[in-house]
DNA sequence: AACTCATGCAACCGCGGCCGA
DNA sequence: CTCGGCCGCGGTTGCATGAGT
């Protein structure tokens, strides 16, 4: 493939923008909007390359970015968003308001990644670096990757509607819509827009929790002990198995999943993190027990609080 | 004070996807 | 269907700055 270089300066010293230049540049776009990047420079009175321009725009300009160190909650919000998703930044950025994915990229990369390696996990697979499952815990793994694999195509699929509506909020978006104005109405999202993953991940953290209480000598056997479900493990899987289709055009029901190559080894790795720990330490199994059923609930919680919606911030 | 090294992050590159001609 | 332009994304580079010596 390969393209020709957009700019003409390409292998020139790279040029951190100047005041002056940002100055130009926020006044273009505020009084005419972007339009066409590569036009750009040469109406803003620029000499940089539209892509330039553009990047300095999406990742600095903008008056609704935030700027400045991560908060706690945020941090906790990347790693579990990265476990699920991989090193798909800007589908993570989505789900972290007014955050850019260039700078969610650099925090992970120079913070984040570091810090989960010094605590002996894997910053890729988010697995703990030793890890030896029985047979059962490798099938319960297995389960739950395969979960957390629709799980991740689910919350790229919300991205992409994210930025769909985001897009069409935009005047230039509008005027698109407005030409295609006989194309039937954008049916409105479901209301309220509560995310499918939560039942998947409500059936995550039940399936653990039976692991964990089969490996503890519990009698309870097929029933997620969820709080928000009342499923049983077989009516759990028809029901992943059911979400994990889709409709195509044709009214054919294909399996989305086989279409989807996602890196989502987290649930995977947060099972052999949590399965190891309760094997290991049977006997303080209730602390355990506290501290992974309140992750999953973080989980729970992120995934329920900052998933897009029509009423999220406007990027 | 001067130098080196490490770190953070802004900026850039190149690829793939989308879309219109 | 093909081609070319544009956009968005992820990976990488290199500059600026602070810490350490």
């Amino acid at each position: 493939m390969g393209r020709s270089p957009c700019c003409e300066n390409v292998g020139l010293k790279r040029r951190t923008w100047t005041p002056e230049e940002d100055q130009k540049l926020l006044a273009y776009i505020e009084e005419n909007g972007h339009g066409s990047w590569p036009a750009l420079p040469a109406k803003a009175g620029l000499q940089r390359c539209g892509k330039s321009c553009r990047l300095r725009w999406t990742n600095y300009l903008r008056p609704d970015i935030k700027r400045g160190k991560f908060s706690l909650q945020e941090e906790q919000s990347i790693i579990q968003l990265h476990a699920l998703l991989g090193n798909r930044w800007s589908a993570i950025a989505t789900h972290l308001p007014k955050r850019t994915d260039n700078d969610i990229k650099n925090y992970w990369n120079s913070h984040l990644k570091k810090r989960l390696t010094k605590m002996g996990i894997d910053p890729v697979t988010h697995k703990p670096k030793s890890d030896s499952l029985n047979p059962g815990q490798v099938k319960v793994a297995a389960t739950l990757s395969h979960i957390a694999q629709w799980e991740s195509t689910r919350l790229e699929a919300e991205a992409r509607e994210s930025t769909l509506l985001r897009s069409f909020s935009s005047s230039s978006a509008q005027l698109v819509l407005n030409k295609a104005n006989a194309l039937p109405p954008l049916q409105p999202p479901p209301l309220p827009l509560q995310p499918l993953c939560l039942d998947v991940l409500t059936a995550c953290k039940g399936a653990w929790l039976t692991t964990l209480l089969k490996e503890n000598g519990s009698t309870i056997t097929g029933t997620l002990e969820a709080p928000t479900s009342t499923l049983n493990f077989s009516d759990k899987q028809l029901l992943i198995r059911n979400l994990g289709k889709s409709n195509n055009n044709n009214g054919e029901v294909k399996e989305s999943m086989d279409n989807t190559v996602l890196v989502s080894n987290f649930m995977e790795g947060l099972t052999d993190l949590f399965i190891e720990n309760s094997h290991d330490h049977l006997e303080h199994d209730l602390n355990d027990f506290e501290e992974n059923n309140n992750y999953w609930n973080n989980i729970l919680n992120l995934v329920n609080s900052t998933s897009p919606s029509i009423d999220s911030p406007v990027f």
